[in-house]
DNA sequence: AAGGTCGATCCTGTATACAGACAGGACTCA
DNA sequence: TGAGTCCTGTCTGTATACAGGATCGACCTT
């Protein structure tokens, strides 16, 4: 997952889709805009061949679509299709909890999850928290979630909650940073924090159940900060992922 | 997922694809053996451009692993991995069930879903099944299954599931065939045949969480199938999804 | 004036050529 | 005899050329 050599020593394929991908999340290229092949190749200034590629590759990350007489257009989600990706994502974390927990995680496999739970509660205890505060809690967030993923040690499981993650509006840490501007910020995040000690001591004590169900919930509250940054409209900056909202949804 | 123009009218790209996933799922080329692209060309008789791009393809699709150095091998699967996709598309079929009772699927979606399910029925009837009989079930449950997935009015939740169930050994209708041979086999679809009911009336009457969960039971119905064909390991034959299955896991 | 048809242009699908990287083997030196 | 280095062969990554097809516009016909 990560994207350390960012240098030029990495291929023309992936900087090709780096690029676009930029590019469609910065919403440069619109939702429905049809992408030809030479267009992204001035874009990127790769050869056409590994521009096809990059294509292909976001097609099945789910931001292209192909168009049926040939060719890729950008895809167009609906307020619906982001609140089922988030209700999807809480289902599979869910499912990947109560593995973790039905089947036994070792102690030992347990300490970065409770070290990673531990450093967030740090952040999270300060009362006016800075937006620095928020930063690093995007990036320990995301870290707790890829832990707890693993814990499930199901590679189906951790391959579809890769796939679904990789949607920007999906993923864990999507309408975090969105809340920071809002007065009910710290509320969600202590209520997320509580979330997330609830299903360590679930997965501890073999609670598969509790395990699934609280994961589930958990996801919700990405619902709730989509819902309250949609109504507050004055931080939707924060939110780039939303350039992929079709038109119809956002008014 | 109809490939009804078999003819020479489709893509090399196409072809490629599917004559690498025959010849992967038949066993042909063995699990973790590497697919250079010029013997992949040599298989095809196709040029390096589309073979690359079919190879690309079926990494996706999960039937292929990229090679960190570059390249492909044919990806390897323990039956935990197998149980865990099973388990996994009945947590996804679980929630499209769940979404389509909770939004209430109108009477009109409904009726191709209940037509489905009475052909089932007159099927299931018959006492000895013939082989015929067993051959026609699993095209309707196919259907059966399509239907329900594309009751739940959600785009992502029916991509996910496409994805699940393009693992041969994943796919609602992956062990029904083997049990053609087995004493239990009219018992085992009965019992799915009421699972089916159970969900329709389930979705009908709005009850999401037993949809939900009959659906998921439903699914270790295959998990049942899949432990009785490999301990009566006559009827192997009846599953070249197997093949897949790495040899520690075989023994 | 409107609709259909023909043509041109652009684009995608495919093939192939070339360069750099990696691996395996052989040879040499200690 | 063993280890290290160099060389060679093969493969992947990339670029580009070519052909078939689709789409859009313009012109002609009714």
């Amino acid at each position: 997952m990560s994207e350390r050599d960012t240098e030029r020593s990495i291929s023309q394929t992936v900087r090709a889709q780096l690029a676009l991908r930029d590019m469609i999340l910065s919403g440069t290229l619109r939702p429905g805009e049809r992408i030809s092949e030479l267009q992204a190749v001035e874009i990127t200034s790769v050869s056409r061949t590994p521009v096809r590629l990059a294509l292909v590759r976001l097609e099945d990350e789910g931001l292209l679509q192909a168009i049926p007489s040939g060719g890729f257009m950008v895809k167009a989600f609906s307020e619906r299709d982001i609140l089922d990706s988030i209700e999807l994502r809480g289902t599979l974390e869910g499912l990947a909890a109560r593995f973790a927990a039905e089947r036994g995680a070792s102690a030992r496999n347990l300490e970065p999850l409770k070290e990673c739970l531990s450093d967030l509660d740090q952040l999270v205890r300060q009362d006016p928290i800075s937006v620095e505060a928020f930063s690093a809690y995007v990036t320990m967030n995301a870290r707790f979630h890829a832990l707890l993923t693993d814990l499930s040690g199901s590679a189906p499981v951790i391959r579809q909650i890769d796939r679904v993650s990789a949607m920007p509006f999906a993923s864990p840490s999507a309408f975090v940073m969105a809340q920071s501007a809002l007065p009910e910020a710290h509320n969600i995040l202590l209520i997320g924090q509580e979330h997330h000690r609830i299903v360590v001591d679930a997965i501890e004590n073999r609670e598969g159940a509790r395990a699934e169900a609280v994961m589930r919930e958990h996801a919700r509250l990405a619902v709730r900060n989509l819902r309250l940054a949609l109504r507050n409209r004055t931080h939707l900056d924060l939110l780039p992922a939303l350039a992929l909202l079709t038109s119809a949804a956002t008014d």
